[in-house]
DNA sequence: TTGTAAGCGTTATCAG
DNA sequence: CTGATAACGCTTACAA
């Protein structure tokens, strides 16, 4: 591999010019050096070393993303935002999972501190009170003693902004729509004790109904996948408790529990309907009306200010970004079942 | 920062001896040196520079992934794959969204050759004869030379070896298990002309339909993703064509043809069979059948010999692991449709 | 068992 | 405009 005094030897100039003339220094290069110099470097095949560039300038353009799962649409979602943005700017992402493990977050912010990556970004929310969270609080402290930029995507005990979104409003607007829309009997599927984007949801929801005077009904701490909502639907089922509408905490659970709900032979939405939070890609497959969520947006601004360079300072505490409901087939309302139709014979596009 | 002279200092070594126990050296280190090493590296919160490491020693714990696009299910089960193989040998994880474009792979290719990645893994196929797959494939060799192990799971034109597996039998076993369940008007959906996988895939249905005497009835070219499916199949529909089975391209497609037949009222899979390639999470919870292929399997084993050292070296020119047909609810089978009823009711898990 | 010192490939400071 | 040269933080012969 060629190096940069390869370069400048073959150039007939010093690494220092060489140098300059390869970054797009402000400092000046005379015409005829700098051809020679890039002449030199095209025939040799130079790559710049990253690795030295990164070691003498103390930053490094690489960003670490700490997702739960990549598999999660959710996390993919975040992580391709990032990816974008750091590719834009010339920085590389680091994917980590840590199945919303704190150790093995802390361990995974540990090798992005010795990478001396230029930011972290935690994409999923934790538990409340977890194990091992106070070490990661405090790892996450140092990082930014050290000039690492944190953010968080979601609500968390750490000493980091957060650029998220509203989670109870979220769980409270859908809410208040489905009760304007006239379902009454409202449950809510799909969760986990403690993890505070799936509580403060609910949390949302609850209070809607407490607010119509309505009785709420959520089956908590089930999990947050497909099979979460369809245990919890065919648990309602079974009891003979009977919703006419159905809020998933994420569109998988959603998902689960339309699934459990065709299979019983139940119509969604003349009979049952559903929603859910999330707006993932199968959401719009499923026709789910849902909420559509700041993802994409607040992961790339997160990223946006660490390649900017300003990072965590040049953030509010608390930065939330807007959700937007979107109604599709899966709520019962004038014009649904007529669309549905349209489609089929294929004038409409899916995404109509 | 404290640095490794830092530590050094403290415990009034030199940074020779510091490092010797701070690594898992085969040096010989006293007892009671390395304790004082050990108590100073610690108080001092001492971090080991893995730029300084990677530079000096020539080899960056690190493997790149470039996918298509992470929020594809399929390439995000490959990031997870490779990531836990990583994370399993203190390698981290870097992740690079190229859009199938060879342009954008070798940028990609670049940046991580700057930073002298240990290892980079193709995760998707590319186009045949596609622009810019010359340069490619020599960024490629020049990559390979320097000492950087890469690997491709999808056949490519790329001076590599390939851990993958076969797109022909592939979807040559489907349709012949379809074949051999009755069905005869078997069409395939969705696909990209130029795309490897795709055409194999294709190829091998239509091998398998000739081999029965059967006509082919593929429409090429739309896509790979649910819209192409669906508009496929509504253009099937609407020009009076019914086969009695589908085939996706992948499950994407699988799931678009199953959902325009919902829209269209036609029941599944008593009237039109569907069966798809891939099996990824949406795959299980559209009871679809489908061919399992061995992603996670091919990842792992492209990323543990990168991480083993041994790299490309130790591959043969082509690594092909077995799929596996999975049968689920929507072709007609004995049994799946009293499966259905059961599951209803709340007596099986959804993944039975 | 420990220390010395020569790099690894850059950037940046300071003179010319 | 150009050139020495000192870092950056670490590993590793080679000595002691």
């Amino acid at each position: 591999m060629a190096s940069l005094v390869d370069v400048a030897l073959r150039a007939g100039v010093s690494v220092a010019t060489a140098s300059r003339t390869l970054n797009r220094s402000t400092h000046p290069v005379s015409a005829a050096t700098r051809r020679r110099v890039e002449d030199a470097a095209r025939e040799l095949g130079y790559r710049p070393s990253s690795l030295a560039q990164a070691l003498v300038t103390r930053m490094n353009r690489v960003i670490g993303v700490i997702v739960g799962d990549i598999v999660d649409p959710y996390f993919a979602e975040v992580v391709r935002a990032v990816e974008d943005s750091a590719r834009g700017a010339g920085y590389l992402t680091i994917v980590c999972n840590a199945d919303r493990n704190p150790a093995q977050e802390s361990a995974h912010l540990g090798m992005l501190r010795n990478y001396q990556a230029a930011g972290v970004i935690f994409a999923g929310s934790g538990f409340a009170g977890d194990d091992g969270g106070d070490e990661l609080a405090q790892l996450v402290a140092q990082a930014t003693e050290q000039g690492m930029h944190v953010i968080s995507l979601a609500r968390r005990d750490l000493p980091v902004p957060l650029v998220g979104y509203d989670n109870h409003a979220v769980g409270r607007d859908l809410t208040v729509h489905l009760i304007s829309s006239g379902y009454r009997r409202i449950a809510f599927v799909g969760g986990l004790t403690g993890l505070y984007g799936s509580m403060l949801r609910r949390e949302g929801y609850e209070r809607a109904m407490a607010e119509a005077g309505l009785e709420s009904s959520a089956t908590d701490d089930v999990g947050m996948d497909h099979e979460a909502g369809h245990a919890a639907t065919v648990g309602m089922l079974v009891a003979g408790q009977r919703p006419d509408a159905i809020i998933g905490v994420n569109d998988e659970a959603a998902i689960g529990a339309l699934m459990a709900l065709e299979r019983a032979g139940i119509e969604v939405p003349r009979e049952v309907a559903v929603a859910s939070i999330g707006d993932t890609p199968p959401a719009r497959f499923f026709e789910l009306t849902t909420v559509r969520l700041p993802l994409y947006e607040t992961a790339a601004m997160a990223a946006g200010t660490i390649v900017a360079g300003t990072g965590a300072s040049a953030l509010a505490s608390e930065t939330l970004l807007a959700h937007r409901l979107i109604e599709r087939a899966t709520t019962a309302r004038a014009g649904n079942a007529r669309r549905r139709a349209r489609r089929a014979r294929g004038e409409l596009a899916a995404s109509d």
